[in-house]
DNA sequence: ACCTGAACACCGTTCAAGT
DNA sequence: ACCTGAACACCGTTCAAGT
């Protein structure tokens, strides 16, 4: 109606007209044999995550990869929402399945850095899909390790909590950050801009260092010494506070 | 073509004819007065990003909003990723300038912390666009400014790069979880079953501590204070790892 | 050079119709 | 109860046509 009112609007005279005939019956496909199961969508979507990427991941190419209609998949999840959710809890369930809980809660902490990270070499759409909802289940899953490793190390009540924060918010952040960065490494000129760009604003305010010095570094790091550089600066960190005065540190 | 023999394959006839007349000239909108520019862009943007969050930014939106036609962003800006990109920007400039770099570097960290913490309360898409790309305008500034920070501590060398990438991941990690989780406070029944999960089975490695204990640290929490803590523990690693051994804490 | 708006090539989700 | 696939209500981007 509006949309006929705009026409006369515009001064333009328009007809359109679509007619089809149909001479029933129409013919179906036959339907699968197998049956359509939660577990069987995740494996699918999982599989076109890791080839295609996220943007891959479409209702329809999975739908198409198991064969049926569209629609299908509705009578299974809530929508590609869930669909994300529960893929990415299926790669970080099968990491945390394979740390050993029982070491130096410290070298637990660590390795279970170092899966989730490898783990999203090979996934990496993992990475951006853990820092888009901090209740998803795979979020639960990191928390949940991590705080057992916490009590483990005699931290309780608030400080439990904030420490887990903390290294919760660094892994997923880190993640995300790196996976985000490798997904854009075809863009190497993007890359280059931005470390010597950073470079360049670092010695603007510092007389003592060079541009080159600085750019030579940030150039020349790895993404996993770098990281788990940050997983022992935190773990530093909460043994300093748990030993130092816990609020002032000036 | 593919669809007419489609139709055959299934046995059916179809007929689809569409027909549009149009008396010329066709009228068109006058063109607005005040050009339009990558600034005046930028603000629309941001004002309906605040408004309606990010899903309200859409390209129709954001052309209705400056009374143009949908094409004529396309002369200003690559894209809607680069929107997003200059819209963080924006209000991440806005908030570096307003700190006093100075001071003591861990209090400088602290309010530059806060302050962008601050910001996403106002413009909670912020914290999901930063963790989108690491390579991104306001993630370059963040890094410029923490770097400052860390080279007034005499950090140097890969020990900046490494606590530098340390803070930022944490911060922008943080803002994105935050930010993500405010955004479904709406939602609070999901909120209160994750923490209550994960109360459950941290007790369930733990015999000396009780589910309603952790349950009620995790559920009394404020967003704002765990934050700041992940911060001072990050500080704190930062301060022990320059102080003690730099490569081992057992 | 810049702007307009129809057209294009997609999306996720719904739902009447079938089994 | 589950599945099918057309239809619906959107997207971002392109581009011939105008100024």
């Amino acid at each position: 109606v509006d949309q006929r009112s705009n026409i006369f609007r515009l001064d333009r005279w328009s007809i359109s007209v679509k007619m089809t005939l149909v001479n029933s019956p129409v013919q179906r496909n036959p339907r699968r044999s197998d049956a359509l199961s939660r577990n069987r969508i995740v494996e699918a979507s999982i599989e076109i995550l890791d080839a295609d990427g996220e943007s891959g991941l479409t209702v329809r190419a999975v739908t198409a990869h198991l064969s049926t209609g569209r629609g299908a998949i509705y009578h299974h999840i809530a929508g590609k929402e869930e669909l994300l959710s529960i893929a990415a809890e299926g790669v970080i369930a099968h990491v945390l399945a394979d740390i050993d809980p029982e070491g130096d809660p410290r070298a637990v902490i660590r390795s279970l850095a170092l899966g989730v990270f490898n783990a999203i070499g090979l996934h990496p759409w993992v990475g951006t899909q853990l820092s888009r909802d901090p209740f998803q289940p795979a979020v639960l899953s990191i928390w949940t390790a991590i705080g057992v490793q916490l009590q483990r190390l005699d931290i309780q009540g608030s400080d439990r909590s904030d420490a887990g924060a903390a290294l919760v918010n660094y892994v997923v952040g880190a993640l995300a950050q790196y996976a985000a960065g490798a997904g854009r490494a075809s863009d190497d000129v993007t890359r280059a801009q931005f470390l010597d760009a950073l470079a360049t604003r670092w010695s603007e305010h510092d007389s003592s260092s060079w541009v080159q010095e600085s750019a030579t570094v940030l150039r020349e790091h790895d993404d996993r010494e770098q990281f788990l550089a940050g997983v022992d600066i935190f773990l530093s960190g909460i043994t300093h506070r748990q030993a130092g005065a816990p609020d002032t540190h000036e």
